[in-house]
Formats: C-alpha cells, structure tokens, sequence
DNA sequence: GTGAAAGCGCTAACAT
DNA sequence: ATGTTAGCGCTTTCAC
C-alpha cells in the first residue's frame, strides 16, 4: 500500500499512526511476546487504518527467512503434476507461505550456482517432484544443510527426506488383481527404471506372480518410460509376442492408454481381449472408454504431506530424514475382466504350482 | 554459496578478491556502463573462482526490482492450466525471471491486502489466469500501476492487457464442421458464461448456424460451467429432448468427455449415433476411445506471450494495453461423422433454406 | 571509470 | 513491555 503521497507505508508510518515504536510495530507484525495485548491491538488496528503490508524482500533480508518454498520439477504441464502442486500449494496456503516454480529446463547455468541462487535467500526450502537427476542437487543440498524433500523419488540409496506411495504394494494390488480374475500371462510395461517408484512396481508385480506360483517370463517384461510413446511400442511388442498376454499392467495411466490404442489398432477390445491396469488414477483415466482400472496415487496427498514435511524441516533444519509413504489404492473400473476362454495357454509357463483359483480376499 | 567458514559471498568479497571496489561489482552484476573491459572481466573470473551468487532479497530491496513474476489462477490441477503453465515458465525463463504462484484459493485475507503484497516487492508483475471474479484486483491493479496481462480471461469490458484465442472462430470452426458433416440439429453445452471466451464460442456456434440458414432453437443451447458434473447434466437434458440433437458442440474437452459418458449411458455411441466436438485439446483429448475432434487452443503459446507481453509492460508500463488472440484450430479426429441416415427430421426446424451440401471450402 | 556513502524496510540484539 | 541501534546485501546517487 502506498500513501497518498505515493510513498509506501513502512512500519515507522504504522509506529507513528498508533503511537508506539518501530521495533514494537514489528514484534506486533511478527506475532511476538512481550507486548501488551492493549498496544498490540493498537498497533494492529492502525495497520488495518492504514493498509500496511509488510515488504517481504525486507523481511527475508533481516530475518534471514523468506516464507517462499522452491519447487524445483522436470515437467509442468502433467495432470500428474498438477495434482501434486495442489496439494503443495493447499498445505503452503495454509502456512502463509509462497511458492516459487523452478522447472528443470530452466537451468541454463551451472547447477551448483542454480542451486545456489535458491539458497540465497530466494527461498527457505525446496520440493523435488521427480527431478532428472538429483545427485548433483542434492549433494550441495545437503553440505549446506539446506532444508528439502523429495516427493515421489526417494532415490535408489535412502537417507533423504522423502514422501512417496506404496508403490510396490500397488504393483502388487493391481497383479493379483488380474491373477484374481484368473490371468496367468501377465505383461507388464515399466516405468523409468532409473525411478524409484518404477522399480517398486515392477517388485509388487513379481510378487504378486509369484505369490500365486507363476512362473515369472521375462518376455512378458517390456521396457517404458512412462510416457506415450514408448508404452505404445512396448504395447505392440507384448501383443506381438506368439502367445500374448491376456493382461498388463501399465506402470502408469499414460501408458495404459497408449496400450489401449496399440490394442485396438490390433482388432483387440479392453477388456473382452484384454485386460489392463493403469497406476496413478489421473483424472482422465475415469473419462476414458472404458474406464480404466487403475491404482490410484494420492498425489494430493502427497503434495501436502511433503510440503508439511518441508515446513517442519525448515523450522528444525537437524531433524533425521523421515519418509513418508502413502497407500496407494486399487480402483477397480471397466478395464479388468476374466480372460476369454478360447486358447487354453499351452506350454510356454515355465513352472509354479497351477492353483486356478487364488483365495478372493480383499480385492475385485 | 558460502566461503570455508560458512559466511555467505558478498559483493564485498568480490570486490576484494578482485581488487576493485564494492559499487564496481555492483555494475558489472547488473551488465551497466562505465566499467572498463578489463575490470569487467577481472570481476567476472572473481565471481567464478568464489562461486558467487547475488541475494536476490537484497537486490530488490535496494534496486525495487525482484525479477518475480506472479501468477494467480483459480485452479492448478487442470491439463489447461498445466500447458498455459509451462508456456509462462518457458518464457520467463528466458527473460531469467522466476514464477510464484497464488491460487485465488488462498486469499482467506482481504483482496486488497492480498494484492498488496504481491505489488509490495513480492513481485514486478502479475498474470492473471481466468481468475475468478477478477475487478477487485484489477482496480487496485490499476490504480497502482502495477504490470499485470490477463490469460483467457479478456473481461466483458475491453481496456486491460490480454492474451486470448480466437474463440469465436473456433465455435464456428467445431459447428461448421458438422454443419458440413451434415448435421442440422446441433446441440451446445456452454461454459461458464461468466467469461468472456464462453460467450465468444457460443457466439461462434451462431455465427455458423447463421450462414449454414439454420434457425436457432432455443431448446438446442444448454448452460455448464466447463466442468464434468454440469456437462453431464447438459448432455443427459440435450440427449432427452423428444427430438435430441445428433451433434454437440462441447464448451470444452472436459464437458465433451462428459457428453461421451451420458451418452453411452443411453446406449448412443459416438460418432455413430452422436457427432462431438470439444474444446481445448487437452492431452486426454487423443487418449480417449474415440478420439476426440476439438478445436484447439494454443494454451503453451498463450503462455508464453503473456509472459512476454508482461514483461515488456514491466519495462514499459505506460505502455497503452494491448490484446493478442492466438488462432485456434480444428483438429478433426474420430467423435464427428455424418448423421444416421434413420429419422429424417420431422419439423422442428423453424425456418431457413434448407441446403443439404454446403460448401467443402477448408474444413473436414 | 571508479570509489565512497547513503539508504531500501525490516529484524534482532541490546538497552531501559 | 518498549525503545534504540545496528546491520541484512545490495543499488544508486554522488564525488573524484
């Protein structure tokens, strides 16, 4: 706010208008003891007369803390993202504190003075949504003592604070889900393997294989990188195969849709030739024919929860790592169905003990 | 970044590292005049040898210039707001600029304050996307002066710096292209007729009703707000008509996933039965089972020259406003086909010559 | 061309 | 409980 003169009101103008001190006005705004309500209140009503707002580049420079949080991420323009960003920006909302974007692309310069420009006072911490490649940041990181959280990356090697989902669970969840319905050719198209979480799900869905005694195929093992294009032709690849897989599990939605579209440019139908199963539930996969079962990711959720994380770590910067992992949750949509009946599978399982009919606790 | 004894860089550092004095590495860090070549460099390879990296806090406070753009949106979870999103950051990268975010969510504090804080050093500008109810900032904006570019959103009332798409083209591109596909019973589900885009497409939708000599039918145009819920209302209202439309126009690819839905619902399956055309193309829009035809909008370029109209008015701010529409384009996919030939339609239609075969100029 | 000095608006000791 | 006094790290006059 500006006065009528059209200089800004500082603090002295708000000391001035109720009567008390510079410094006083400044515990009031800080939210301080040692004021006695009587003045405090004073002080906040003059600021009300006047429609003080603080100077926030002010602020951080004498107080060493700026209530801006850095959100550094390789890709904006995902439903994935974005529902990750909401639940960021819900928990800072709420903690009076300011976002700041740093998309990955951005830097230009050498990573440690990128780094660097984040931990000069721009901002008072920092949030990595699947950053490409972390090292670099997160060495400088953590020699400054720089508080930050990784969300949905908890890195290969453990020891940063990180929230993430129980994505080997999920992988499991959506397996045996299939395995439940009575599939025994499974496919399944990974994620970025250099990921964390795709690496969990592959885990759950050889768990789930072999908790019900199926042989574990590696041809049925295709490669992705959770996006369109590769899932496509890993899609094309696992129908291609000379006894395809009656179902797959798709390391995410994207992927899933693109086998949709592989399918269907086979003359296959979801789910009457094949079932599928998506991860992560973005708002799309309910939009789709058909809907697509999937595994959902709390992705709010886990904004929020890291943002929190962040908040805490911020206010006690020697804190241990903590990690977080939210449940992750099967849905299940039009996508799944039991395999036709036709070609009974000859002989290409390996070995595992034929139970037909796993128990149906719990799912589908 | 820090020296061994964990003191951050300063300039003063600098300046002592390479021999000159305080105020000349202020000059070279802000690239002004009236240093010699040779200093210049000598304070550059300073810079580089410590790793040093200038507090942007300080540089605002002193200079009153942040290098901070804001942006404020209603939602950030949207594919829409996620491209429009990585528009903005691809060119304020560029100009070196950074990006913070307010969702209109946040403000449990006066508009006024709010807006305050961005314009009290916060932030050198503003970009507004499609907030929601947006003259209380705009007049503070206003009267303060301060730099800010709307994003589809141009208002009601024309005056304020904008960047929008060409809406009214598209409406008419989406109902022409049915037209010509030969369907005469066209319905329109609106969006939120609040904003200025909403009114323009189904303007556009007249437009070609118009040209095409087909009377407008009251009955044909139905109220939603670019959300799921609301468009599925409109269609199930649209397909229950005694004489239901065998097209519509979608105010958006959200409401068109939602028609698809209402309509499998009732057995119809699109194209065959209905013809659809959406609005947008959003991601989702060539995941879906049909594809989806819309018109889209080129939300990465809209983007991108918001943020570059922003920061030329930011530079410039007596600049006079300026407003840019970016075309919009029809992108014929596999929701639109003739009608069925079955019930030739009774006598509903009002008025209008009835000519069959339009012109093929340009579309489908 | 370059250096010296005065703030930018605020926080945080230190007094009182 | 309140006032006084230094700065935070930088930009920007103004001298030289």
């Amino acid at each position: 706010m500006t006065q009528q003169d059209g200089t800004p009101l500082t603090i002295f103008d708000v000391a001035r208008e109720s009567g008390v001190s510079y410094a006083t006005v400044s515990r009031v705004l800080n939210n301080r003891a040692y004021v006695k309500p009587q003045t405090r209140e004073a002080v906040l009503a003059a600021m009300q007369r006047l429609g003080f707002v603080a100077n926030q580049q002010a602020r951080s420079l004498a107080g060493g803390r700026s209530r801006v949080v850095g959100l550094l991420a390789s890709e904006l323009a995902t439903g994935y993202m974005g529902s990750i960003l909401r639940g960021i920006d819900d928990a800072l909302a709420e903690a009076e504190y300011d976002l700041v974007l740093y998309s990955t692309r951005r830097r230009k310069t050498r990573e440690a003075a990128y780094v660097a420009s984040l931990t000069r006072g721009m901002a008072d911490g920092l949030l990595l949504v699947l950053p490409r490649n972390p090292e670099a940041y997160l060495l400088s990181l953590r020699e400054r003592g720089f508080p930050y959280v990784l969300v949905d990356h908890q890195g290969i090697g453990a020891g940063d604070p990180a929230v993430g989902a129980t994505n080997r669970a999920g992988g499991y969840a959506a397996t045996r889900h299939l395995i439940e319905l009575g599939h025994r050719r499974i496919g399944v198209i990974c994620g970025d393997m250099a990921l964390r979480c795709a690496v969990d799900r592959l885990a759950g869905y050889q768990d789930a294989l072999a908790e019900a005694g199926i042989a574990p195929d590696e041809g049925l093992v295709v490669d992705g990188d959770f996006q369109q294009p590769a899932a496509y032709a890993a899609a094309h690849v696992l129908l291609g195969l000379p006894q395809p897989p009656t179902a797959i599990v798709a390391a995410n939605d994207v992927s899933a849709f693109a086998v949709i579209d592989a399918a269907s440019a086979r003359g296959l139908r979801v789910p009457a030739d094949l079932s599928l199963v998506g991860f992560d539930d973005i708002p799309a996969a309910q939009m789709l024919v058909p809907r697509l079962t999937t595994v959902r990711q709390p992705l709010l959720q886990m904004g929020a929860a890291a943002a929190t994380m962040l908040l805490k770590r911020i206010e006690q910067p020697e804190l241990p790592p903590e990690r977080l992992e939210l449940p992750t949750e099967l849905i299940v949509r039009a996508s799944t169905a039991a395999p036709a009946p036709s070609p009974p599978a000859p002989t290409l399982v390996e070995a595992g003990s034929p139970d037909p009919s796993p128990s149906r606790s719990g799912l589908g």
